[in-house]
DNA sequence: ACGGACGGGACGTCCCGTTTGT
DNA sequence: ACAAACGGGACGTCCCGTCCGT
C-alpha cells in the first residue's frame, strides 16, 4: 500500500510553480521540477503532455492579490490596494516569518542575479494587480498607477517590516507606506 | 571603408523582426535570422551576444536619461522627469522608426522571455532615475515614486506613440501622459 | 535489460578507430563516428566527455599499477615492476584485443594531439609507480628511476606486444623488455 | 623612420615558438601569435599561409640537445648525454638566472595546468634524445634508456640548482645527478 | 603594413520528449 | 511509478582562412 502517494500530479505542479516564481519558466527544468517534487522526468511526462501544461493549477501570491482585489468591499483604489497588502501580509508574511524574510532579503540583496528574479517577481503582480482593478471598474490608468504605487509600497513595506523589531504588522506598515507614496505622488508637481 | 558598413546588424534586426512576427520567436531560429538578411550565423553572434539581444540592443537609454535628469532646469520632480522623457524620445523614437517599434512591441508581447527582458530593462531605468533624481536633491520617498511613474509613463507613451497615426512626438505624448499618471495618482484616494 | 546495453559506447569507439584510421583524426567529425555507430552526436557526448576520450577511456590503469606494486612478494624493485607490468597485461592488454590496439596504436601515432594526451598518460603512471615504490621503502632516486624504466619498458611492450604475431602474452614481453632496458641503463657508461 | 619593422615574418616565428612551447599548439591560436609578435593576424596569413607554416624556422631547447648530441666527442651514451645537459645548461640556465628560475619553479608546481605542459615539454626533450643517439649509432633500446635518464635527470638538476645557495653550475649537478641516476639503475636488480 | 568584416564549420552543452523494460 | 538510453535540434563558442579597404 502507498508506496507510492497518489498525489504525483499535485506535487509537481506545486514544484514547478514554486520554481518558476523562484527562476522563472525557462530557467527551470522539467527535471529540476521532477526532482523538487521527489520524482523523476519521466513520472512529469506521463501525467503532462509538455512542460507547459503544468501550469494550469496553483496558487500564488498574484492569486491572493487579485482575490483580494476582487472581493474588496472598499470604495477608493488605493483603499483596494491596501487591503490586497493586508491579505498577502496576512498569507505570506506572518510575523513568525520576520527573522526567516530578515536574512532572505540579506541573502537577494547581496546577489544580483536573485535581485534580478525578485524584481521580474514584482512585475508579473503589478500586471496582475491593474488587471484587477481594472475588473472593478477603475479607469485604465488608475488601475495601472495604483497597481504600480501598490507595488513600490509592496517592496518598501517589506523592507520596513523585515528591519523592524517592534510588533508591527505587514498589513498596518503597507497601509502607512502606501498613504506616503499617494502623498509623495502628488508632491511630484510643487 | 563601405564595403562591409554595419548595416549588418540593422539587417539583422530587421530579418529577426520580421520572422519573429511571422512565426513567432521561438519558432525562429538564429540561422533563419541570418540567411534572411543575406548572412551567417556567425556574423549574427559578432553583434549579438544572445539571441534575444537582437532587440534589446544598443542600451545607452539609461544613460541619456540620468544625463537629462542631470542638466535639466526646471524645479519640480515631475517637470524633470517630463525633461528627460523628452530627451530619450529625442534621441531613441525618431517619428521614422514608429513602423518599426509598432513590431517590435508585438513581437515582445507575444513572447513571455522577451516580457521579461525588457521587463528587466524597465527596472535598470527606473533604478537610474530614482537615483539621479536623489542626486538633485529630491527626497528619497519622492524620487522613487516620480521614477516610478516616469516608469510607467515610459511604457504607456511608447504603447501610443507606437500605435498612434497622426504624427504626435514621442515627447508631447510623454507629457501628456505624466500629467495624467500624476493626476490618477491623486485621485486614487477618491 | 538488454534493450540499450552499453553496446553503445563500444560501437562509437570501434567506429571511431574505423575513421581516425581511414582519414585521420580531425577530418572526422563526431557526427561522422555516431552515424557509422547508428546513432547520434547526443549519445557520442553522453558516453565520452570528449571528442579525444573515445581513444582514452576507462583509465583505472594507475590503479592496477598501484595495487600490484603494493601486493607484490618480490624483493628487487625491477622485479616488483615486472610483477606490475603483468598485472596490468593481464587485465588491459587480452590477447583478444590485440588487432585492436593496432590500429589505436597507429592512429594516436599520426596524431599529434592524440601523442600529447597519450604521453599524459604516461606521466601520471610513472608518478603513480614512483610514489609506490617509495611506500615500500625504496629510495627516492631508485624509485624514480625503476619507474622511469618501468613507464619506457610498458611503452616499448606495448609496441611489441600490438606488432606481434605469435601468441606471446603482454607481461613475459614486458618481463623481458624490462631486463634489457636495465642492461641498457648499465651499459650507458661504456 | 621605419614605421613597420620589416622583421615581422621573424617576430611571427619567434613568438609562434614561444607560445608553442609555453601551452602547445592547438592550445595556442593564430591570433595569440600575433599579438605577441604586436601584429595583426592578417599580417600573419601574408607571411604563412597557414598555422602550421610558421613551424619550420626556430630554435629551441631540444635544437641545441640535438646538436650537442651530434658534436658530442666522447665515447660512452651517458657521457654524450652529460655533454649535451651542459650545453643546455650554459645556454638556457646561466647562473644569473637562477633566482628567476626559482620563482618560476614555485609558479609551476602550485599550479596543476602549466605541470602538465612542462610535463609535456620533457616528453618532446625525451623524444629528440633518443633520436640523436640512434644517429650517433647507439642501440635502439640503450638510447632510449639513455635519453630516458637524461630526461630525469634535466627534471632533477632543475630542481636542485634552482634551489641550491652555492654557485654551483647547471651542468655540474647535471654531470653528479645523471652518475646517481645510472647508479639506481643499476641497482634495481639488488 | 594593417584592420576588420565575413563565411564556414566543428565542438560541446542543454533540454525536451519518446521509448523500452522493470 | 521508476530507470535509463536515445533522438533531435537549437544555442553559443571558437578558430581558421579569405577578402576588401586603407
Amino acid at each position: 500500500m502507498a508506496r507510492w502517494q497518489p498525489d504525483a500530479p499535485q506535487r509537481l505542479v506545486s514544484a514547478a510553480l514554486e520554481l518558476f516564481a523562484e527562476r522563472g519558466y525557462d530557467r527551470t527544468t522539467v527535471i529540476d521540477i521532477a526532482e523538487r517534487a521527489g520524482l523523476t522526468k519521466s513520472t512529469f511526462f506521463r501525467y503532462f503532455k509538455d512542460k507547459r501544461e503544468v501550469l494550469f493549477g496553483g496558487d500564488t501570491m498574484s492569486v491572493v492579490l487579485v482575490k483580494a482585489i476582487a472581493a474588496a468591499a472598499t470604495s477608493t483604489p488605493l483603499e483596494v490596494v491596501a487591503e490586497a497588502l493586508d491579505a498577502v501580509g496576512k498569507e505570506f508574511f506572518p510575523s513568525a516569518s520576520r527573522e526567516f524574510s530578515t536574512t532572505r532579503r540579506a541573502v537577494i540583496a547581496a546577489n544580483p542575479e536573485l535581485k534580478e528574479r525578485e524584481a521580474l517577481k514584482g512585475i508579473g503582480l503589478t500586471a496582475a494587480m491593474a488587471d484587477a482593478l481594472k475588473q472593478r471598474g477603475v479607469p485604465d490608468l488608475t488601475s495601472r498607477v495604483a497597481a504600480e504605487l501598490g507595488a513600490l509600497a509592496m517592496t518598501i513595506t517589506y523592507e520596513r517590516w523585515s528591519n523592524s523589531t517592534d510588533g508591527d504588522e505587514f498589513g498596518d506598515i503597507a497601509r502607512r507606506t502606501l498613504q506616503q507614496l499617494q502623498a509623495a505622488a502628488a508632491s511630484t508637481k510643487s
